[in-house]
DNA sequence: CGGCTGACGACCT
DNA sequence: GAGGTCGCCAGCC
């Protein structure tokens, strides 16, 4: 499928404060609820770069301790760290304390129930 | 200046 | 459901 910048928005608006732009987007996340990482790339006018989103919350430092990168997970309401036990016991129980509960193949339950709508930033 | 390598998603077989 | 393709970008060799 060739690039269509009606589809997929334009090319190279991704500047040097992508990242950045991205935490503004999670901060945002309340407790308690969940969005994709599809969804904070849609919040940012750019839908198409909900891997970028990943590799954004992948890179979040240590000190930004606000951002609540725990609340994003995949399209499918799972968590993404399944089969490395160390992130992804760490993303259950953050999740777990805000009353959200994974099943036994990593999926939220009522996911959609708890997704939350970001509005376009 | 290459060439990796990452927490994704939509779509197709 | 499982597997593959392609589009996306920043950072670090």
């Amino acid at each position: 499928m060739p690039y269509d910048p009606e589809q997929h928005g334009p090319r190279r608006i991704v500047g040097e404060g992508f990242h950045n732009r991205v935490y503004e987007v999670v901060r945002r996340i309340p407790c308690g609820s969940i969005a994709t990482y599809g969804d904070v790339a849609g919040a940012l006018g750019l839908r198409s770069v909900a891997r970028q989103v990943g590799f954004a919350l992948a890179a979040l430092p240590d000190h930004l301790d606000d951002v609540p990168w725990h609340r994003v997970v995949n399209a499918r309401g799972e968590l993404s760290h399944r089969g490395d036990s160390g992130p992804y016991e760490n993303q259950r129980q953050l999740l777990l304390q805000e009353g959200i509960e994974i099943n036994e193949r990593g999926r939220i339950l009522m996911f959609e129930e708890l997704r939350f709508v970001l509005d376009p930033s």
